[in-house]
DNA sequence: TATATTATTGGCGTTATGACCAAGTATGTC
DNA sequence: GACATACTTGGTCATAACGCCAATAATATA
């Protein structure tokens, strides 16, 4: 499960979903990398059971499974402080590709 | 420093932060890896700002540097209840080796 | 039915991680 | 000084993780 939360950008995927449900467009463009990229790391937090995806139409929707996770992560962030080490080597930057429409 | 807690062995060295500090030899013959990996495992601890190292003669003593640290592993074991994902793949079970004597 | 939209899966190259061995450092002891 | 103990560092190899492309669902719409 740590695993699944240690990438910056399912971090990220996290912290969005806290706010609201998204579909994977949505999370993409924030994200700036590859759709492939992200559903593959959606996938990621799925199996680690942190999330869960629901059909509509062509979009999938992805929410927290519970606020645990939520909890969670604020625990961490306010435990740690500015406790920050930073990318901890070579940490990709994806670079960023055109934003697709995600409005459902 | 999410990511330095998502590998088994280092979690494991936590834990045993939590309880007493502990040279490299203890936390070696607990993990059941050789005390070069473990040295790394603790190096990176290190580098993420979760534990501090004080020398003792030859001996090495890690400690966790706060007890943020220990709420944050008891925030996410209570957190997440049951949800271990289990290893991720093929998670690296090292051959266990002779015990060093590790008694200071 | 043809086409567009949204997302997933498989494959591949690149990079990072982890484990061990060998060698080196630092301290204590004979 | 010679040797033992405790640990760290550098190197190498195997494996895992990541990111993108190509191809493939699955659904919606013209």
């Amino acid at each position: 499960m740590l695993k699944s939360l240690a990438h910056p950008s399912r971090l990220l995927i996290i912290e969005m979903l806290e706010e609201a449900p998204r579909c994977v467009g949505e999370l993409t463009e924030a994200i700036g990398a590859d759709i492939t990229t992200v559903s593959k790391h959606l996938a990621v937090l799925k199996r680690a059971g942190l999330v869960r995806d629901e059909k509509h139409g062509t979009y999938s929707e992805y929410t927290l499974v519970c606020d645990c996770v939520s909890h969670m992560i604020d625990c961490i962030e306010g435990g740690m402080g500015s406790g920050d080490a930073g990318p901890m080597k070579g940490e990709t930057v994806p670079r960023r590709k055109k934003a697709c429409k995600a409005s459902r």
